[in-house]
DNA sequence: CAGTTAATGTTGCGATCGCAAGAAACTCTC
DNA sequence: GAGAGTTTCTTGCGATCGCAACATTAACTG
């Protein structure tokens, strides 16, 4: 019934997905929203977002606890402008502060508070907990691999795929592991 | 240099992830935003986004080509008023019109128009072909068996956990199959 | 050193979406 | 069949985010 018919002979076919390909995809299209909304909601019970919560983690593994506003939208595959609002609401919040850097007077750091260091250590065993109720403890060891495998895999293909500029981003994912 | 710090006696500590775990939770983590920011873009070639693109499947799978509006948005995880949004936008475009159930005039049906039809079928080889070579094609057999074991065992937590009410919503996910 | 180019961050604008409130219609009870 | 409660959809409002335009600063070139 779906758009997958046959009588179209002048349109360049592609190879559709056989079933377990289908399956796959359609299991994964399907669950991975909710598996967001479910980190989202007990996410919320910190009073964080997952988009702040992730900032205070790569802040707080940052060697001074502060990274330049530029590689953290990198790293959140964030637009600048998108960091910048959401960097305005964890300010007010005290979470984090901005600072200018010495060295480059145009970049703005982005620096973790006490506070905001505080939050993320109380949120931090809720937030695990939560990703293996919906996630980890799901699966088994051989899964866990393979689920490393594939995306490993997937972020390689996409980071390999368009980017030939912008080599100074990937460097830094090392620091990320 | 993380949160997870071991001087905090007074916290109940979770089981942290361990290495293998880390590295599969990182690798889905930062990985699954640039894979749909790569679906988006490869569709926006076909002037859809990815929620356009599942209402139009959606449809097209209906028996009749319609679907009531609060099921249509239980299928697409979405929100009442986020769907009479998009569906706002899908009308004027001409692929979707709406229609006053007969049995229930409460009901607004969502119905393909042959617009909508032509639009999909013109986007759904671009969108396998996306599909293929951001996810599918990177994998092998085991892995993608393995990627809808762990999404269908994610899905059903999922659905297991908070959802004891509601079940006409997942009778319909059948027809989705 | 002057002029051009590139990098960095912010702001205006528009698009998307969820929540709360409301209107319309159905259902159930008495 | 009148009224309470439920379901369905839409609208107002606010939050989030990306793109384009801009200001500031650095880097490169002759």
């Amino acid at each position: 019934m779906g758009v997958v018919s046959d009588n179209e002979p002048s349109r360049p076919q592609p190879r559709w997905l056989d079933e377990e390909e289908q399956a796959a995809w359609r299991a994964f299209i399907e669950s991975v929203g909710d598996l967001f909304s479910a980190f989202e909601t007990d996410l919320a019970d910190s009073g964080l977002t997952m988009g702040d919560y992730q900032v205070l983690v790569y802040l707080s593994e940052a060697d001074d606890q502060a990274l330049r506003m530029c590689d953290l939208a990198r790293m959140l595959q964030l637009s600048p402008s998108g960091l910048t609002r959401r960097l305005d609401g964890m300010v007010t919040s005290g979470w984090v502060q901005r600072r200018h850097s010495q060295v480059d007077r145009r970049v703005m750091l982005a620096e973790l508070t006490a506070a905001g260091r505080e939050v993320l250590e109380r949120a931090a065993p809720q937030h695990v907990h939560s990703v293996r109720a919906h996630l980890i403890d799901r699966l088994d060891r051989t899964q866990i691999r393979t689920l490393a495998e594939i995306f490993t895999a997937v972020g390689d293909g996409l980071r390999g795929d368009a980017d030939d500029a912008r080599r100074p981003g990937a460097a830094l994912s090392g620091s990320v592991a």
